[in-house]
DNA sequence: AAGGTGACCCTAT
DNA sequence: CATAGGGCCACCT
């Protein structure tokens, strides 16, 4: 089990429709402070991908964060975002509050939550 | 086995 | 809003 490994593993778990960022995925994995450690981690995903929904993850900002060494990886995670139908705000960002992930465990107000075995399914579409 | 190599985040100006 | 600077490493040659 590598650090990488541990990263995945938070990844897989976010549900489809919502998105979660670099520093949240880093915090979870039992890595605070080190979000651009997942954006390594995400880089070196070879895709298609079969079990990482990879795409669900952007930055603090609610953009997907745009690289050349990418080669247009970042305008298929942008596709794939708006197939699930998180849509952007006039500004061109994600609305973290609407779209952001509240993992299992999460104080999010009054209500409670049930530790729910979150294992999304995940559709090969590349 | 040492160095190159990347999808970040926060605070301050 | 733009820019800067400090903090952040593990993986793969």
């Amino acid at each position: 089990m590598t650090t990488y490994d541990r990263i995945y593993a938070v990844v897989r778990q976010i549900p489809p429709g919502t998105v979660a960022t670099y520093g949240q995925v880093a915090a979870l994995a039992g890595l605070p402070g080190r979000a651009r450690l997942v954006g390594y981690a995400l880089f070196r995903v070879t895709l298609p991908s079969t079990d990482i929904p990879w795409h669900r993850v952007i930055n603090a900002k609610g953009e997907v964060s745009h690289s050349p060494q990418r080669r247009g990886t970042d305008h298929i995670q942008a596709q794939l975002l708006a197939d699930e139908g998180i849509e952007r705000e006039a500004n061109g960002r994600i609305n973290l509050r609407r779209y952001g992930w509240t993992p299992p465990g999460e104080k999010t107000g009054p209500s409670e939550e049930s530790a729910t075995e979150c294992i999304p399914f995940w559709k090969p579409s590349l």
